[in-house]
DNA sequence: TTTCGTGCAAAAATTTTGCACAAGC
DNA sequence: GCTTGTGCAAAATTTTTGCACGAAA
């Protein structure tokens, strides 16, 4: 599910920004395809690699990679933002109101159907985002 | 489409709520069929009708109202968070990326679909919302 | 009259930025 | 060597909170 062997390196080259140190470990820590991190968590996972790494360039990095595409932030309610790698397939989040997970579900015809709507007002897609609230039954 | 003889203090009393001036004020301000005001155009239009109310009170009047269901808060990326009044069909947003505006769009297909995805997973959706950021086409 | 809401100002939380230095190309 | 990124600390932005007073029930 995961690339096996990322070449962090040259994605960053395909997206023109130079290649740091801070960046790599950045990309590494969210294409670890696990969770949903916000800023927060990316410095202290970021710090397990690399323990000179400042707030600062976490936001900054999270801000470039997002530029291109390479990672998509998550706007949520009453909360920070949440960092993801970019899927491949698009999908949207369930957030668990009680525990604060996020899960991830399929959504292509979900999508399909969105973007006719949309194209049909005169709009192009240029990203998008579905959260659920919700909360396990029994 | 708007109500047109909207009964604040009723529906405030029906969820539990004192009725304040200032909740009647933030309430006709969102309920005013219009767009998605933040939190500081809420403030701007409310001081238009009741000149003494102040930030602190939109902003606990506007959790109030939406932990009553009375209104639904849209976050954001990059930009701070939107309100509306809770609608009767449930819809979806497209945020066009050059201009700000926010137009809803009917996803009652989407929706059904969607529900029935969330279902399987064993949860019961709260609420949910989408956000779409969009270019207008040529 | 008792409880709850409000305004103000101060604080908290998240994110951004200026500047001097370090690192990439 | 020139350009860009980084760390730090300070600032900006959005949202929350303590407290004394005022309004609602």
């Amino acid at each position: 599910m995961c690339a096996d062997t990322p070449d962090f390196a040259r994605a960053l080259k395909e997206a023109g920004l130079r290649v740091t140190q801070q960046r790599v470990t950045v990309m590494s820590v969210l294409m670890d395809c696990g969770d949903h991190p916000n800023a927060d968590e990316v410095l202290a996972r970021a710090k397990g690699v690399d323990d000179s790494i400042s707030l600062a360039t976490v936001y900054r990095t999270l801000a470039s990679l997002e530029e291109a595409g390479i990672i998509r932030k998550l706007a949520i309610e009453n909360a920070p933002a949440r960092y993801e790698s970019t899927p491949a397939a698009e999908h949207d989040h369930i957030v668990d109101i009680d525990t604060g997970e996020v899960i991830e579900i399929a959504s292509d015809e979900i999508n399909l159907l969105r973007e006719k709507i949309v194209q049909q007002l005169g709009y192009d897609i240029i990203s998008q985002t579905t959260l659920i609230r919700a909360r396990k039954r029994g």
